[in-house]
RNA sequence: CCUAGUGGUUCCGC
């Protein structure tokens, strides 16, 4: 509903007040998630008309919307020029890069953007490496995204269930059952519960494998466990 | 704790 999101944004100048940043923000974000980034650019540059400045969310929800479009160059340009002009990129900013490379199964370019994240001292968090680990399951290279889960591991962040999920997943188009089936394990020993995501994960890689009568077996334990499949 | 970034199955299309 952007179109009415627009009007009650209208409504804030009727009322005699000024919209802040975090207003042009908000229906900027609308505009990308609508598909219409020439409106979004519109809207900052209406931002830049008034006496506020565009934020570090500013250009990320902008580079978010050119990533989605795979627009790099474009994006790369407003990467560059938030840095210009004084903004500093943080995780946020960083992983909208790395997701939007890693869709379009550049991994290398993500991994580099990863680095430079890392020279910058931007600390990656939960969502990067979530990020990083399904763009390297994505293309079959499963020992580096084990790799990078050690490597959070070691600064301190913890798995969740998203991470071990795209694991799982990547291990079952891979072929790797039986490495899925160990992760599940790991997954349950650290307390992080399979949801209908997970079981779904691991109940098509059985069958894709053959192993039909095991993944039957799962399903009656995803359903004994009160998980309701959709 | 006013706004931004991450995951699965099936089917279909390319």
């Amino acid at each position: 509903k952007v179109k009415d999101a627009k009007c009650v944004f209208d409504e804030i100048s009727k009322w005699g007040l000024r919209p802040t940043v975090v207003s042009f923000n908000t229906l900027l974000n609308g505009y990308c998630k609508s598909g219409d980034l020439e409106e979004g650019f519109r809207l900052k540059r209406a931002l830049e008309g008034t006496r506020l400045v565009p934020d570090v969310f500013t250009y990320s929800v902008l580079i978010n919307g050119l990533c989605k479009e795979s627009r790099f160059d474009d994006a790369n340009q407003l990467f560059d020029e938030m840095c210009r002009k004084g903004l500093v990129p943080n995780d946020v900013t960083f992983t909208t890069l790395i997701n939007g490379y890693c869709k379009m199964g550049q991994i290398d370019l993500a991994m580099e953007i990863y680095q430079q994240m890392l020279i910058k001292g931007v600390k990656p968090d939960l969502i990067t490496f979530n990020t990083l680990i399904n763009g390297l399951c994505k293309c079959g290279n499963l020992g580096e995204a084990r790799e990078l889960i050690s490597e959070m591991t070691r600064k301190g962040l913890k798995a969740d269930k998203i991470t071990y999920t795209t694991l799982i997943d990547g291990c079952c188009k891979e072929g790797d059952l039986d490495v899925a089936l160990k992760i599940r394990k790991r997954m349950t020993e650290e307390g992080v519960e399979l949801d209908n995501v997970a079981f779904t994960a691991l109940i098509s890689g059985l069958c894709r494998e053959g192993r039909v009568i095991d993944a039957e077996t799962l399903l009656r334990e995803m359903l004994k466990a009160g998980i309701k499949p959709d």
